[in-house]
Parts: C-alpha cells; structure tokens; sequence
DNA sequence: ATGCTTGTCGGACAGGCCTC
DNA sequence: GAGGCCTGTCCGACAAGCAT
C-alpha cells in the first residue's frame, strides 16, 4: 500500500462515487511503482461492486487518464492487466521542487483547505458543475438548438396516445402499451415518440403488431433490433393481417396465445 | 402528491482471448 | 476442451431531482 497513491485517490478527480472507490482499492494494491493488477472480480469484491459497475468505472478511469493500462498482463493466466496510476506522484513533483512550492502554498492558504494538489485550480468534484447525478441541472456541451421555442410560443400539448391513434393504432392497445409506459415511468414527450416511430418504421412492422409486442414483453419503449431476439410469429399470427384495418381479433392472438401459454407452464 | 427525467447499478448472456 | 478473464449488449429496478 501507498501513502501517496491513496492520498492522490482521495484527490483525483473522479466523476462519481464509484470510481472514487475503485480508485482507492486500486491504491490500497499499488506497489512502490504505484501500478497494481487486481482483477475485476477482486475489485468487485473489495469494493462490493457488481463487476459490470467495476469494469464500466474501470474503463472510464482510463479514460480519465487517472489509471492507464500498461499492456503489462499479470496473474495465473497472465491475464489480469496491470494498471498505472497516473500522477501519484504528481504532488511532489509540483511542490517540494523549491519555487514551484509557494505558488502552491499560496492558493492553498486561501482557497480548498490545504488541498496542494495540482495546478489544475478546480476541483470537479465540488463543482456542480460535472456531478452527473444532477442531470438537467449542468446541461452540457450540446447547446439547446433544437427549435423548441422556450421563451415565446406556448407548446401544443403533446399526446403520445392521440398520434398514436392517429396513426390508426388499436384503443386498446394503445390504452394498456400506455399502462405499462406509466408503470415504466415512461416520458410521453414527443421526442420519444418521434424516437418510437422511428424504430417502428425500421421494424417495418405493423404498429399494432409492434404495441402488441411492447405490452406482451413489458417493454416501455422500442427498437427494431430488439426484435432480433423474439419469436415473431407468436406476434404475427396468420401472416399479420393488416391490424391497422381491422385490429381486434388477429392483433390479439398473439397475446392470447402467450397467456395460453403462460398458462400451459 | 404525483409523474417525468436522468443516471446508477446489476443480471443475464454472448463472444473472444489466453493458459493449462 | 475446460476454465479464467475481459468486453460488450440488452434489459430492468431503483433512486434522486425536478416539474406540475
């Protein structure tokens, strides 16, 4: 274990909770060299993260350039990467190293406490500003250029169940894909069902058959290749007669025979 | 209070690479 | 071939913040 490599853990500027945990168990590991090659599962285990949450967080740590992969590969299958921590040593470097020090002590005589670190000024993670968790609140990059009138014109109100009617969608099912949307907590903005159609014509399936699908697997939202790993005859029962003119009956086999089905088990 | 949006986390699964 | 490790995808549960 290195002092210095948990204490750069502590400072780093992670992005979230998560990779901060991760960052420290990886210090916890690292050696004089301050590389370390814990796997994921073993950081799984010590952090008591999933091991997707662990190499998701991992990835994005190298990203961050805070870790990075020394190609190096380690442990009984020689498998495991070794992983550099970037800028341990950074501290020292910046600090004891005669004039850079009074800069640094300086800033920190006013500023965060006694946090010497870097030059890089901001903390992030005291900054509202990149806390993700936040959402809308730190509306990045990407300006508002969509030509929704904020200021002036007052929205039409949008119903996701009236276009789909319009489009000539069964009451019915639009009624319970709606139901199952509400339990999802779905949004019913217009972008999502610009979204859904877009899936729906890359489907190239009827929107009944579609919504049919939707209500039968639970799903609140739609994409065509999902349909790569269903059995769509059950939902096209007797070559999909044409639900948009006539969408009771044939519409509804297909949940029928599901629940037959269910049923049968 | 309720509903919507967004982000986090994790289960299940598939597939590739490597060592034994 | 078996087993370990890593990566990626799909999907869902859940929580927090915000809007109505």
């Amino acid at each position: 274990m290195s002092v210095d490599a948990t204490r750069w853990a502590w400072r780093a500027p992670v992005k979230n909770a998560t990779q901060r945990l991760i960052l420290l168990s990886l210090a916890d590991r690292a050696g004089e060299h301050h590389t370390c090659y814990p796997s994921n599962k073993r950081l799984a285990e010590d952090t008591m993260l999933n091991l997707k949450t662990v190499q998701k967080s991992v990835c994005e740590l190298i990203e961050l350039g805070l870790i990075a992969d020394t190609g190096e590969r380690k442990g009984n299958t020689n498998q495991i990467r070794v992983l550099q921590l970037i800028g341990v040593d950074s501290r020292e470097c910046n600090e004891p190293k005669n004039g850079a020090v009074k800069q640094a002590q300086k800033r920190n005589s006013t500023e965060i406490g006694n946090d010497t670190k870097n030059g890089i000024g901001n903390e992030p993670k005291f900054g509202v500003g990149n806390e993700p968790k936040n959402g809308l609140g730190n509306l990045p990059i990407e300006p508002i250029n969509e030509s929704i009138n904020i200021n002036t014109a007052k929205p039409a109100k949008f119903s996701f169940a009236n276009e789909l009617k319009k489009l000539g969608a069964d009451n019915q099912m639009i009624n319970d894909w709606m139901l199952v949307r509400k339990n999802k907590k779905a949004s019913n903005s217009e972008t999502s069902f610009k979204n859904f159609m877009t899936q729906v014509e890359k489907s190239k399936l009827p929107l009944n058959t579609i919504l049919e699908i939707c209500i039968v697997r639970d799903w609140k939202g739609f994409n065509a290749s999902w349909l790569s790993n269903i059995n769509l005859s059950e939902f096209q029962p007797a070559q999909s007669p044409l639900p948009h003119e006539n969408p009771t009956q044939p519409v509804f086999k297909g949940v029928v025979k599901k629940f037959k089905g269910m049923s049968d088990v």
